[in-house]
DNA sequence: ACGGCCATAGCAAGCGCTTTCTATACGCTA
DNA sequence: TAGCGTATAGAAAGCGCTTGCTATGGCCGT
């Protein structure tokens, strides 16, 4: 029913493997010949075997995407660079058939389970990807971290090039851990593309110390997750170099954890403001936890930034519209999964080490301001 | 180098057949034998080789979901509910080769451009995808829906389901077109779930018009895009149904074009204001498209609502948390994308006709209000 | 105690393509 | 004209898996 190799090559007078190099155009095929080929493609409607492609060449042309979470931007964006760089391209036309070194760029939506995320390295694994490329903070669980970085380790193994995009670089301790067999050619290993989230936290919160800001409230991300704590890190270490950390009985009490979601920023600043009646400014995880955080102010009658300023990270494209504008951490989202992209399909050269790191960007706007202005008498 | 089926049969001390058998679980085998088999499977660390499988067994677990741009929420909601019904849970754990009925879901990123759709197209027809889904508004151009539908035809008939989610069916004219075949199973057809954007649209005009504005300035999406179309049609019958179409020289005096991203709200905005400047409300394509306005209103020094009025569609996450809160007409995505991915794998019959419409709620919030309370004596 | 059955396991034939090696047919040079 | 190199096409051997069919036992019925 389906039209094979061997129908076309009926079709056009030749043989087999004559069709297959006009397709793939890597051996010399006389031009009457392809043309010949060619039309009876088309007549023909043929469309390569993917998988009978993949099995005899011993190669296959997708590259894997992961990512925490696909309905958030900061995902999105970095996805849509990283796949704008890697495939889909060339605009084919009607025929079907050829489509030289056209990579499928795919995403897989891990949801911020470590299973899942598993299940995806694993299911790629089997379709022996060309590339991975994994997006976002990782998970810290011991077992997960060893677990990745031991799949990983095979995939790399086995041809996979793998690019690491806005998360640490594994521990060069369970790299090769495997069965002892040593990394097989050294063109496939990882690279890194780490975002600078401690650096841009602690100059956040000297932002908002220089203001003269002390009883910062913190709202954190999930715990177990490299980017929670790297942000986290950054915004204590400014606190501590100013010595202000610890606003009453131990340091954590002006943070609360939560999901990288509007509803969490919420919920945390209510609970923040019930601690420190005498919050003068809310530093959230990220800007669309930072949108709760906002909300939750105004409900309870406070002005934004005259009461308490909010800040946020990654500067999402919406940041700049909120009322007041929201101050915030800006990441190099759409070059950095451009960047990463190119890695993945070798396009790009891996950085000297294999990581490299992203800078962030201090973007002051109209949701921070001097502290003290109004808040001092509230309580 | 890899470990192959054989290697397992080798040391489990049986047949291939039996090790294959045992992975796929479609057939009897011994307990002793299958605990032997597992065993082997895990101390050889042996991974399914996905092409060959693909191959011998002439079905894939791929099901991929297009969408137009991946950095928009719009559609990661969408997506990332149809990939959660689909595939990537059951915690696998440390056993690397079985996984059932596994589906992979994978989404790719057109960016809005017909050729790449095609192309996708044509590689998930090449990996003999199990599933499509095509999300959001389609591109009206005849020859590239001709296009569309053909290789949708061709997907259908080669075993692959096809289900559009936000975009309107295929019109029956274009279908069976291919080759005349006819298409073979009548269960892997296409069904449909579209957003009824004209009546949301219609309503969230009338809810202006209620409150007494007159000119309505529309910030359309990109032209020949069906979502783009359906919402200015809604938008148009309820001006017209009040008498009030066409500010001043003809009907298209206050709309404008733009693609469905924050800079087009602002420029068209300022570009309506240009050309009406007692306009007292503005309807944006989308909630995005919506912010750009109330920038662009606000740069201006207009009041919102109290000078002008703005609305958006599609409610996505943020809306509600603009200042003030967005109104506009909420879209199930989630729940659209979850059903899709249920159609998509055949957990859930499709809809008498194939076609279910999916309701739009207008969502009144503080960004509009009653007109001319300010408005007037501005120009 | 013997024939027949069910439960298991193995054999072997592909699935549709790629690719190495071999064959053919030129066009040259000597 | 004979010899040889080059350009092009074909034959065929897999790639690693699935699966229809066949083979082997142990167990049952009588």
């Amino acid at each position: 029913m389906t039209v094979t190799l061997a129908d076309v090559a009926a079709r056009a007078q030749v043989s087999p493997a004559t069709v297959s190099r006009v397709l793939n155009g890597n051996y010399p095929v006389a031009a009457t010949t392809r043309e010949r080929v060619l039309r009876a493609v088309d007549d023909l409607d043929y469309v390569l075997n993917g998988p009978a492609s993949a099995l005899a060449a011993a190669t296959s042309d997708l590259v894997g995407i992961l990512v925490n979470d696909i309905a958030d931007p900061f995902f999105g964006i970095m996805a849509g660079a990283a796949q704008s760089q890697i495939g889909g391209a060339e605009g084919a036309g009607s025929g079907a058939g050829r489509a030289g070194s056209e990579k499928l760029a795919i995403v897989c939506n891990t949801g911020g389970s470590p299973e899942r995320e598993l299940t995806y390295l694993t299911l790629l694994q089997r379709q022996r990807a060309a590339a991975v490329i994994l997006t976002g903070g990782a998970i810290e669980d011991p077992g997960h971290s060893a677990a990745v970085a031991a799949k990983l380790a095979k995939l790399a193994d086995g041809g996979t090039r793998v690019v690491l995009c806005g998360r640490p670089p594994l521990p060069s301790s369970l790299l090769g851990g495997g069965d002892g067999e040593g990394n097989g050619d050294g063109d496939a290993v990882v690279a890194a593309l780490t975002f600078d989230n401690r650096g841009g936290a602690r100059r956040l919160t000297e932002h908002l110390l220089a203001l003269g800001h002390r009883r910062i409230g913190y709202v954190a991300g999930p715990v177990e997750r490299t980017t929670t704590r790297h942000r986290l890190e950054g915004h204590r270490e400014a606190m501590a170099a100013a010595g202000v950390l610890g606003g009453g009985t131990g340091e954590d009490e002006l943070t609360v954890h939560g999901p990288y979601d509007r509803q969490s920023g919420y919920d945390a600043t209510l609970e923040l403001l019930r601690r420190e009646p005498g919050l003068t400014a809310v530093v959230a995880a990220n800007d669309t936890v930072a949108l709760g955080a906002c909300a939750a102010l105004r409900d309870r009658g406070l002005r934004i930034p005259d009461d308490v300023s909010v800040a946020g990270f990654d500067d999402l494209p919406f940041s700049v519209d909120t009322v007041p504008a929201l101050t915030t951490v800006r990441l190099p989202l759409h070059e950095a999964g451009a960047r990463a992209g190119r890695l993945a399909t070798g396009r790009e050269a891996a950085p000297p080490g294999g990581v490299a790191s992203v800078a962030a960007e201090l973007m002051v706007r109209g949701s921070t301001g001097r502290a003290g202005r109004a808040g001092a008498s509230r309580g």
